[in-house]
RNA sequence: GGCGCGUUCGUCUAGCGGCCCAGGACGCUGCCCUCUCAAGGCAGAGAUCACGGGUUCGAAUCCCGUACGCGCCA
């Protein structure tokens, strides 16, 4: 069996957005499945719309996503006029290879296998209209095909400027062996001579990607689904060259909740915002799996190792799929949950430190995490979770409506609040039984008295387990608190 | 417009001729647990397998059409 080679080939014309992350991941977790390698590769033969921020973005989005390259450029290396790279096959930016394509375009004009086209985009657009009056496809008519020496001279001498048409056989079929659709047919002649090197000289996208994939010696071809109708136009590229194609698999597309396709009118479509909004990176391969690749048995979690060796192209799905945030929320909370407090600290660091709640000593930062990690979903929620335990609490009004108005919650934070004041040792079991045995001494239930008292001390109904929530915050805030609750909504009642 | 791909619970999907009047997961509903919110456990609602024809003793599964959706070429 030879090595499998697969590749991700972006465009560097903005950040990678949750399809090309879907594709890949697959291309990625089909490389590790099988020892093979996967290289990244930019195609950024659109001079005018590739930057290099994207490239960074891109290759940021990746290193994320925890998606290792073994061929192409190293991320974070840019300085200035370049990337550094690894690999046996470098550049691997398109823009440096025109060599490679140069060499083959002029293999293909001298075999007559190519030619040039001197149309003007006015003559192209008039010979569209026309078809379409016609009703007939608006398929390029050749007319280049023949042109004699004299008639190429005289257009070059009247300063028109040739892009090279690969020539498409006129009759028979073009079939893709597609690994995950099966055979797939197209008739010859509904291809057209499509241009393989525009009149600036730069490639098109159907032939660089051709020429690169035999050159990097690409043994399949793992790509969306829009890449089909392609197909079939560079595998005659294959031949015409005398070369073998890699094998093909194109994955179905992903689709807003609308059903149309996943753009950026549906939200965060940008794999970084995902980020930023507090999902883990294993929540994502997890999920963007799922998106397209199920196994027989339907398991929906799987360890990150557990990925790599189950995945198979068999278990791909011809029909498209629909993003569910939702799901993806659920997923990350089964992820948090499998973190230690520990781990979760650390991974919620930076939205910790934008909630000004860096400086707080990780022990009590991880104690504090450690009461609400079952319950968060996304990193970024983490600050507000535990920001009582350290910062002073914010009453939330309904909350206070509900639970500390009249005369009954006064005295339980007035009388409690005296019995506790020396109350030692301040931890969970004993505080528990003490409170407890205030109920019955009051002749109060429970809840009469935990509510008020989970208000007063961390503003809200909703919070971690109450005692051990008051062994945390320590005697002395407990007290404060319980005073200031009382002096703000005695009135109140 | 032509070509191509697709169509199983709201969503992701299992299913590759009998095990399926269709299984799992998210979500939803109810119950249990319980100091709140979660988490967890249990139960339930939810799919005439897009539609119409075939083939077959038997079809979600094979074949042919139709509809719809999406993509590509313009």
């Amino acid at each position: 069996m030879t090595n499998i080679r697969v590749r991700f080939a972006p465009s560097p014309t903005g950040f990678l957005h949750i399809g090309g992350a879907r594709t890949t991941l697959f291309n990625w977790l089909f490389a590790r499945h099988h020892k093979g390698t996967f290289v990244l590769r930019i195609e950024d033969t659109d001079e005018v719309r590739s930057t290099h921020d994207s490239v960074d973005a891109i290759l940021d989005s990746l290193s994320w996503l925890g998606l290792d390259w073994d061929e192409g450029p190293a991320p974070g290396s840019f300085d200035g006029s370049g990337w550094k790279e690894k690999g046996p096959h470098s550049p691997y930016f398109q823009m440096k290879r025109l060599e490679f394509y140069n060499k083959y375009k002029d293999q293909l004009l001298s075999e007559g296998k190519a030619y040039r086209c001197y149309c003007t985009k006015e003559e192209l657009d008039a010979m569209r209209r026309q078809a379409q009056l016609e009703k007939r496809p608006p398929r390029y008519d050749g007319r280049c095909r023949t042109l004699t020496d004299a008639q190429r001279k005289a257009n070059e001498a009247a300063g028109r400027a040739a892009s090279i048409r690969f020539r498409m056989p006129d009759d028979g079929a073009t079939v893709v062996p597609d690994l995950i659709r099966g055979d797939v047919s197209f008739e010859n002649k509904l291809l057209q001579d499509f241009v393989i090197v525009k009149t600036g000289g730069g490639p098109t996208y159907n032939f660089a990607c051709v020429v690169d994939d035999h050159i990097m010696e690409m043994s399949h071809v793992i790509r969306g689904d829009e890449h089909l109708p392609n197909t079939p136009s560079q595998i005659q590229l294959y031949r015409a060259l005398g070369w073998e194609h890699p094998q093909f698999a194109h994955l179905s597309m992903i689709l807003g909740p609308d059903g149309a396709k996943l753009s950026k009118r549906h939200g965060a479509t940008s794999v970084l915002e995902y980020k930023t909004q507090g999902f883990l990176p294993e929540t994502m391969r997890n999920y963007l799996a799922l998106l397209g690749w199920s196994t027989t048995d339907s398991q929906q979690l799987f360890e990150a190792k557990e990925l790599v060796d189950r995945f198979d192209l068999e278990g791909c799905q011809k029909n498209p799929a629909t993003f569910d945030p939702v799901k993806l929320l659920w997923m990350n909370g089964t992820y948090i949950r499998k973190m230690t407090p520990q781990q979760l600290s650390d991974a919620a660091a930076p939205f910790l430190k934008e909630a000004g709640l860096d400086a707080v000593a990780p022990d009590a930062l991880s104690k504090a995490v450690s009461l609400e990690i079952e319950k968060t979903k996304l990193l970024s929620e983490v600050p507000k979770l535990v920001d009582f335990f350290f910062k002073d609490a914010v009453y939330d009004p309904k909350a206070v409506d509900k639970v500390l108005k009249g005369p009954v919650p006064m005295q339980v934070l007035q009388k409690l609040g005296d019995a506790l004041k020396d109350f030692s040792p301040f931890t969970e079991k004993p505080l528990e039984e003490r409170i407890r045995k205030f109920c019955a001494d009051e002749n109060l239930k429970p809840g009469q008295v935990f509510h008020p008292i989970r208000v007063a001390v961390s503003g809200r109904t909703e919070g971690p387990t109450l005692f051990l929530m008051l062994e945390l915050l320590g005697r002395d805030k407990v007290i404060e608190r319980f005073e200031l609750a009382r002096k703000q909504f005695a009135t109140a009642a």
